[in-house]
DNA sequence: GTCTATATCAAGATAGAC
DNA sequence: GTCTATCTTGATATAGAC
């Protein structure tokens, strides 16, 4: 019998993939266990209700954003059109997976309308978003201008998610990565 | 065109707003007996499985989009403007709700990646949708411009329904409207 | 066509042994 | 910290009476 430790931040790290990969109603309590190779019983020594898991798990990934993510916008050693593709690309990073879907995104429709403690991070996550790249567009175009670009482009990546995995494609995605990159100088 | 509506279509009605409501996976077959005011047993004489109902609801969709909403862009009454605000609003109305979200949108996230028989309908109606939006912009653009801009319309349509629910603002939904509508002359 | 009753299984969650 | 065992509830689905 394997008696290997566990470490909180692991679990972390399994569950957003599994979250991202089935959803959120959609995954077990079994399914987050037996990927973190834990019987069902011992996950509960972590966290007691999947609620919180994906609290976690979302704060997590707001973190990461905050960290690696949104000061890409005042990386001063870096052009507009750097910093812009620089950070589309580690946005997705953080968000997208292989095959699964964006979590911030999923998560949000799957619970919308439920009440449930994570939808204040979930608005966090994309309110924080829109600022970094509204902040790339200010320096190009008025305030009011920028603001609606930002939005445009979050909307317009999220749709490109949705509709690339529909058809198994990349292409929407790359096509929107093209397009917002060229509304820059 | 049925003059009289069969039990059969009204539940399929009543399923089609539970499940933009609550989705897929969070819908479970008490839900959908329930919000027909029939007992769970009474439910199974006219589906035997959740994926049919979906399938069912998903197939009307589509069938309801090519009846009332894709030909509004052969409609030689109105000019270009008029098509696109006409078409949009009516897809709107067929695929969104008060405060659900898009029927196709949802159950395509939810259901990624899983083997489930209504996939394909799903990409025939975002398929259809996209070439009725580009058979209006193929009017005024060249035909692989027009392909994209149809696209891109989709993309932020679903990225603004998304963000519209998560703030609780129409806003991002009205602005797509606008912006669609002002790359047309 | 609708109901009640029930079978079966999975889910969320807890208790207690080691 | 991990396990097995168990509780409770809710889910899918079926059977059979009216």
């Amino acid at each position: 019998m394997p008696l290997i430790k566990t470490s909180k931040e692991e679990i972390i790290e399994t569950a957003l993939k599994v979250f991202r990969e089935n959803g959120y109603y959609h995954t077990s309590m079994s399914d987050l266990a037996k990927a973190c190779g834990l019987q069902k019983g011992s996950f509960y020594h972590y966290f007691d209700s999947k609620e919180r898991i994906m609290d976690a798990v979302l704060s997590k990934v707001l973190h990461t954003l905050k960290e690696e993510a949104f000061p890409i916008a005042d990386d001063k050693s870096l052009n507009d059109r750097e910093r812009m593709q620089k950070l589309m690309l580690t946005i997705g990073k953080i968000m997208l997976q292989q095959n699964g879907g964006c979590i911030a995104a999923n998560t949000s429709l799957e619970t919308n309308g439920k009440e449930v403690m994570f939808r204040k991070t979930i608005k966090e996550i994309f309110l924080g978003w829109e600022l970094a790249l509204s902040k790339i567009f200010s320096n190009q175009f008025p305030e009011g201008t920028s603001k609606r670009m930002a939005e445009q482009a979050v909307m317009e990546f999220e749709g490109a998610v949705m509709l690339s995995q529909l058809h198994n494609n990349d292409q929407y995605l790359k096509d929107v990565f093209v397009r917002t990159l060229s509304k820059l100088r």
